[in-house]
DNA sequence: TGATTGACCAACT
DNA sequence: CAGTTGGCCAATC
């Protein structure tokens, strides 16, 4: 049995984002049919970079594309510049084409369906 | 131990 | 159109 708590949930799912993707808190929280957390998402997140968790934060925005997280990585910039690293353009902190970054989990994941009946 | 906050989202007024 | 509230779970005061 898997005794997993949210939390451990949100990490799974962050640590499976993909390299130069970002996803949203509500969309984690709605993966985890828990829409309502989304808040829970991001103090995971506050968490993950206080701890040896590991956790790309930096992958994961709010829903309009905003870094809003950034004041928690340092308080600089440093969110901005590891996505742009990651080949993610940014203006005044908001990912541009944020929807071709989109990395839904509940589609890209598919929970199993490599052809599905869908 | 109880109340509040917390990197959100969406609906209602 | 804009402001407020409800919801969710866990951690901190």
């Amino acid at each position: 049995m898997e005794e997993i708590s949210f939390f451990e949930k949100v990490y799974e799912v962050v640590k499976q984002i993909p390299f130069g993707r970002v996803t949203s808190y509500g969309a984690v929280a709605n993966y985890l049919g828990t829409k309502g957390s989304a808040r829970m998402v991001g103090w995971a997140m506050n968490k993950s970079l206080s701890a040896e968790y590991n956790i790309p934060a930096h992958r994961v925005v709010n829903r309009a594309g905003v870094l809003t997280g950034k004041h928690h990585f340092g308080g600089t910039d440093l969110m901005k510049q590891l996505l742009e690293d990651e080949g993610i353009k940014i203006v005044d902190d908001t990912i541009v084409g944020f929807e071709q970054y989109f990395w839904d989990p509940g589609v890209e994941l598919t929970v199993g369906t490599v052809g599905g009946s869908r």
